[in-house]
DNA sequence: AATGAATGAGTGTTCATTCAT
DNA sequence: GATGAATGAACACTCATTCAT
């Protein structure tokens, strides 16, 4: 009845922190997602890439969906922490808060290739399926913008437009500018140069936030 | 335009002349790449839904890739047809001119969902190789763009902007408002609704429109 | 794209002829199944002793399960095609009839090791699923029987018994000198002998069949 | 008698004496062994049911075939003790002890259905192995069955039969008739109902007995 | 006495692709 | 022009088992 035999290998004492290995997979796993997408990378790519087992990947995350999710979960929006952070911060007007958050959400897509690869990609799983837990989190970001719109034109700080069509515009300008230079770097012959982060933050400021200028006096 | 819709049952007299064959797994494949991914998609998985065998798969195309490739350009191109006519309108002043392609671009996207949806999963590729030969239709399409915001602005009628970065933000508005309407559709307790057309382009003018005009008197 | 890559092998004519094949992997699938139980035998197993490719069998049976079921149609119902021609045969008195019956039930065990037992293994599935679409050909055995005993009854040739329990025990019995036989060939140091066809057969005659004889006359 | 039954609560106040723990194992593993059968059920499976972890198995069963023997004996030949008595019961005449021990096995077939279905797998493991321990204990009720007809026939209570044979029907009879109810209860549509303890009785009586019933008189 | 962490070997199944016809 | 038969390589996942603690 023995027929399958394993355990542990012979050598190799069993050193390494416990704990440090389900980051390793993870980390992994959001370098192999980002990459070449989920349905792509393969549990022995993950596995063989962060040096573990495939067994030991299914020992800390119960199938391939869960493992995608704790990715997504604690790579992308534990990374996000700064965006958080300026959207929390109240100071200045209405649209000084909105300059800090565009500017913090550039920095995490600048800074965190890879999660924000990652976000992108999650965003897109719209595409596939009815839904995606991971857009509960996104309408979390819409509400805060929503709401700095709509305190800054009760104030007379910013001009009357649409919140939700601004918060999603917001968004998806800073992942347009993440994908210009993003293809300015992989695209071969590709005319167009990458941009500093200023340049960004310069043409954000006069398509977008310009919009929500209030006329000096009299319209 | 595609002379056999899939999901047509088997006895239904098939059209069976060549070339509609071939037109047939295109469409087929469409339809399944656009909404599941092509690694999430098997040739099978086309054959079945074409009513054709994978063995005339493999007879109209090389490979996956081919494929691939093939439904990129004809499906998504092809479609794309009254956005490059309207690109090609030389009418009117060039913020009219920007106008009507934006319309033909929102036009696009939303009669052709399919096809639009492609055309998002062909720039992703960008995330997952390093060249993409669908890249080089976009720069086309960018190339166009910028010549009108720069005869516009030896004509003084729009204003200083880095055209590069207004072409990105104007295809990734394009998208952005199309994405805005799927989710609306396809998220279950997504808080926010669909918009009409002419939200969506009022939307754009007062954002990316409103960005080009020149100030009234001297700058 | 192309990350896998098969096809036929290069040398080695496909001369065998096709269906051989299949009938090569059912032959194959009743050795195992009958000899290990179908949980313990893998597909791989199955490929390797027919000689075929893993992909082969797929190529050809839907998946495990339907190979189980084929196995057990094709091999055993086809193969107690003599069984039901003694049933059907209706020469001679009911207990004749039974008799021959009988008779074939132990040819076809005896001659028939593997069938037999994936009958046996067949028939156990009741302890493990509610259901066993197997189970209705046994139906059609256990009718025969009880009609030849009620018939028989009506005729004043066979003893007044539970017909249903009647078909039960025959079955039973069958199978039960099929397995003393298995068991004297197979376990090691058993005390007992294997019995030849005629043995058997006599010892069934003194105990199923004596229990239909009608008192010869008052009791 | 299990401590624990398996399918209780995690909660509810779990006896953790040692011993119990063991108790526990072997009772969860006997559940899903005579359900699923020994392949079909891993470790898994059985130290879920049984609330215990994987680990705790291994310490105190060797691996899964120790474990499957330890339920075997545990499970299935402990609560054969009503069985073992009523062998040992040498009152009466030679049929009397027959009836009395084919009642007891009826019985215990009807009252422990699951060490029931484990003594018909551990039986049908003869299709599998060359040997299997558990038929050892098989022989010393075939020895005393044997013993009771010889000694019947030397006293002239019993007619002359083939013992060897007449044991194997003596069993199979009441596998027959436990599978006959099993099949009754489980099978959708079929078409024969479930019997009673003396139903069951009184068709062995008339079969298997009465075989062994000396001709009145002369023979 | 008991268990969490870890893994090699294996499982059923799918995939893109080829070749003879 | 079209396809049935066939397959190697891979895939997601499970299993019995071990070892340090």
């Amino acid at each position: 009845m023995p027929t399958r035999r394993a355990g542990m290998k012979e050598g190799e004492g069993r050193v390494r922190d416990p704990g440090a290995r389900r980051q390793n997979i993870v980390s992994a796993a959001l370098q192999l997602f980002a990459q070449k997408g989920v349905a792509a990378t393969s549990i022995r790519d993950i596995s063989s890439l962060a040096g573990e087992s495939i067994s030991t990947v299914y020992y800390y995350f119960d199938d391939k969906d869960d493992l995608f999710r704790s990715v997504m979960i604690e790579a992308t929006i534990s990374n996000m922490a700064p965006v958080m952070e300026a959207e929390n911060d109240t100071g200045g007007s209405s649209l000084d808060r909105l300059r800090r958050i565009l500017e913090a959400y550039l920095d995490f897509i600048i800074q965190h290739r890879e999660p924000a690869m990652m976000l992108v990609r999650g965003l897109l799983r719209v595409l596939e399926y009815e839904d995606t837990p991971f857009m509960h989190v996104m309408a979390d970001r819409f509400k805060v913008i929503e709401d700095i719109l709509e305190e800054g034109r009760r104030k007379g700080e910013l001009a009357d437009i649409d919140t939700t069509l601004f918060a999603y515009s917001f968004l998806g300008q800073a992942v347009t500018l993440f994908f210009a230079n993003l293809v300015a770097e992989t695209v071969e012959d590709w005319p167009y140069r990458a941009y500093s982060r200023e340049e960004l933050l310069a043409f954000a400021e006069r398509t977008l936030l310009a919009a929500l200028e209030v006329e000096p006096e009299g319209g």
